[in-house]
RNA sequence: CGCGGGGUGGAGCAGCCAGGUAGCUCGUCGGGCUCAUAACCCGAAGGUCGCAGGUUCAAAUCCUGCCCCCGCAACCA
């Protein structure tokens, strides 16, 4: 029996909607899952929502549902736009399930009996507001190592000086911004560095993960692996630690179970596998492949590894990993309107389009891969729409005309065999890109057949023939079949519901690489006639892609159900629709002045930031710190006249108290321009 | 010296690990064809491969130094 390979995406958390960015790596893997299966290879391609965790169970808290109600409609919403997409799950779980408490409860359990878990006290902050321990990246404060307000309390941004929440400077709670008190808790921790050589080992391993971020994470072990906590007091959405009173598995030990559960699940449901057990335990001959993006190499190269030796299990023989997602060669971002989540995308275009794209642009490697407008549109276009997908359309729509009735020539070696054979040169460099994840030169190859068949065509122009010589027509028309034959294996992994559609036009079946592996000259039966042939997928046009892109003010909504969708983030950050009415009260209660620039300065260590000393005609200036440095220089702002909220709640930004805010308009950065309100005195009202 | 990625014809990228005629898509210009989704085919122009050294018979590719850009992080109330 031919082994089994499982296949995983990381899961998504189960907190927000699913956006372009997690489609890299879901498309991806299905690209590749694809066409191991093509290859003949038994795969199980798995996949979960991520549910548990305190931003989950707060913000269930906030729509005032348990926290099983949220989680289940997000996981509504991902599977709906996963298949959308063709992901081809075999099965999509989730976190918060039977099987994962099952097994979360089994490795904790082995680990404890080897003596991997550790219990000891630590002294954690406590909001006595909001009744919870705080994690620590619910408090701020000041670091103490260089001042820096606003630091998360586990380690400085700026200084990169890594302490205790305890040592900072002013914490508060980000719930409720009360001030914690400090109150000790038994937790139970995880000894990774007891780990350490097998760790070691297993980023040496031969194909286990890409060598450079190996060497990055080699890092770790000069530092000395620390222990790793693996507990967290209630409340905490998630499994009950067995034997603790009030105590829960952090999110990131149950999370990579769900790879363990999922595969529980499938086999029930499949009857495909007696259980988890045939992938996970320690003597399976599976191959298990997880699929990660960069930002989670650590959780699944060292701790994951580490408690599944522990816990007498299979640990993973390859971890891919791959780059972020950029939208015209920045981060996505809220701010800029180019956070672009999945669903606004399919109320537009064809999931095909982002599914060949993402696939022309992968690399192998970790890179970033950039989703551009222009780029998008071009590229589909030219190489999906216009040189595939219109070589066949060419091809067959000739065939159909009434002189050649769809029938196909007898096979004519001297006319077709040199075009197809050198195309089936190629296909074991195609399958191999597909499962080496580079993507790219799979599809370049696809594209270089393509031109030749393209080429083909033109040198035979069949057209020409069809009144006077129609059975040269149709042999010419059928060695070009051949062609639009092969791409139905080709591809396949790439965009399957196309390569559907081609085969019903040919009126056969898909090709696979399987096939492939012995097919020779003719590849196509010729003795049915084709079908129905008919443009296999049209061009984008530029307004429909420029819509995906919203401006930030736009006064209309682009896509009217967007409110029936939960917005819930972690953050209280700009909500993705146009902002809701106020009354006027609420604009009321903004006091705008102008305000003269007296004096202006750059804030050391600080981009963006100015100092600016401003005049509002209240006997002394005040000092208000804007991030306008990237846009104007001091001296250009000295003299200006400015719009100013004056009751803006003072605020600290680099240890500069700033009292009040400056208006702009533009996106940020560079783009930005100061609101002038004309030439009036320092402290006239602006409404 | 915070961490990471990158500088290759007008734009976006591949090639670099295993040195040896600089390749792809878009764009531009000229031609052909008209079956097809204004598509397809042929040809042309356009590059000191960030800069400076070094190794070598030979460097985009290896080594050293420098400059610049982007991302992360941090400030953009």
């Amino acid at each position: 029996m031919t082994h089994r390979t499982l296949v995983t995406c990381a899961l998504p958390y189960a907190n927000g909607p699913i956006h372009l960015g997690h489609m890299v790596e879901h498309i991806q893997t299905d690209v590749y899952v694809r066409a191991l299966r093509s290859t003949g290879e038994d795969v199980v391609f798995l996949c979960a929502d991520d549910t548990h965790g305190t931003p989950i169970e707060l913000n269930a808290q906030k729509e005032g549902v348990t926290p099983e109600a949220f989680v289940e409609r997000w996981w509504t919403e991902h599977t709906k736009v996963f298949s959308d997409f063709g992901v081809s799950f075999d099965h999509y779980s989730s976190t918060n399930s039977d099987e994962n408490r099952h097994f979360a409860e089994l490795i904790y359990g082995r680990a404890k009996e080897k003596g991997f878990i550790e219990k000891r006290d630590v002294e954690q902050a406590f909001d006595e507001k909001a009744n919870r321990f705080l994690p620590d990246r619910f408090i701020k404060g000041t670091c103490p190592n260089c001042k820096t307000p606003d630091q998360y309390g586990d380690a400085c941004e700026k200084c990169g000086a890594t302490y205790g929440p305890k040592e900072l400077i002013d914490p508060k709670s980000a719930i409720t911004g009360e001030p914690p008190v400090w109150k000790k808790s038994p937790h139970l921790f995880f000894q990774l560095a007891k780990q350490g050589d097998f760790l070691k080992a297993t980023l040496l391993r031969e194909d286990f993960m890409h060598p450079g971020l190996a060497t990055q994470l080699q890092q770790f072990f000069e530092k000395g692996l620390a222990d790793w906590d693996i507990s967290r007091d209630g409340p905490y959405f998630g499994f009950a630690i067995p034997g603790e009173t009030n105590k829960y598995f952090y999110v990131w030990l149950d999370a990579p179970i769900g790879y363990i559960s999922t595969a529980e699940q499938w086999a029930k449901k499949s009857g495909q596998a007696k259980g988890a057990m045939d992938f996970w335990a320690d003597h399976s001959d599976a191959r298990i492949v997880h699929v990660i993006g960069k930002d989670i190499v650590y959780f699944h190269c060292l701790f994951w590894p580490a408690v599944l030796k522990v816990a007498g299990l299979k640990q993973p023989d390859h971890v891919h990993i791959h780059g972020h997602l950029t939208v015209n060669g920045e981060k996505m971002s809220k701010s800029r309107g180019t956070f672009i989540n999945a669903r606004p995308y399919l109320d537009l275009l064809d999931p095909n389009y982002l599914r060949f794209y993402y696939a022309s642009l992968l690399g192998p490697g970790p890179e970033d891969l950039d989703f551009s407008l222009t780029e998008f549109r071009q590229r589909v276009n030219a190489e999906l729409v216009n040189n595939l997908g219109n070589l066949a359309n060419r091809s067959l729509s000739l065939l159909a005309k009434p002189e050649l009735s769809k029938a196909l020539a007898r096979p004519n070696p001297e006319l077709g065999g040199k075009l197809v054979e050198d195309a089936l040169a190629r296909v074991k460099e195609i399958r191999e890109a597909f499962l080496n994840f580079d993507h790219r030169a799979a599809i370049k190859a696809v594209l270089e057949i393509g031109y030749s068949a393209n080429q083909f065509l033109s040198q035979h122009e069949p057209w020409k023939k069809l009144k006077t010589d129609p059975e040269q027509a149709r042999a010419v028309l059928s060695e070009a079949a051949e062609i639009v034959y092969l791409l139905t294996a080709l591809l396949d992994p790439v965009v399957p519901r196309l390569a559907e559609k081609l085969a019903a036009q040919l009126n056969r079946k898909k090709l696979t690489f399987q096939a492939l592996e012995t097919a020779k000259y003719p590849l196509l039966e010729r003795a049915a006639p084709i079908g129905e042939p008919s443009p296999l997928i049209n061009r984008i046009e530029e307004e429909t892609v420029a819509r995906l892109i919203l401006p930030v003010d736009a006064a209309k909504p682009a896509s009217p159900k967007k409110a029936e969708k939960p917005e819930a983030k972690a953050e209280p950050k700009a909500p993705a629709g146009p902002p809701p009415e106020i009354e006027y009260a609420d604009f009321a209660k903004v006091s705008l002045k102008a305000g003269k620039v007296l004096a202006a300065e750059k804030v050391p260590k600080a981009d963006k930031l100015l100092k600016l000393s401003i005049e509002l005609g209240e006997g002394a200036p005040r000092t208000i710190v804007s991030g306008i440095a990237e846009a104007y220089a001091p001296e250009a702002v000295v003299g200006k006249t400015v719009v100013v909220v004056t009751n803006l709640k003072p605020r600290a930004l680099k240890g500069i108290e700033s009292r009040g805010m400056i208006l702009t308009a533009g996106s940020g950065g560079k783009d930005l321009v100061l609101l002038d309100p004309g030439p009036v005195a320092p402290g006239t009202e602006v409404k």
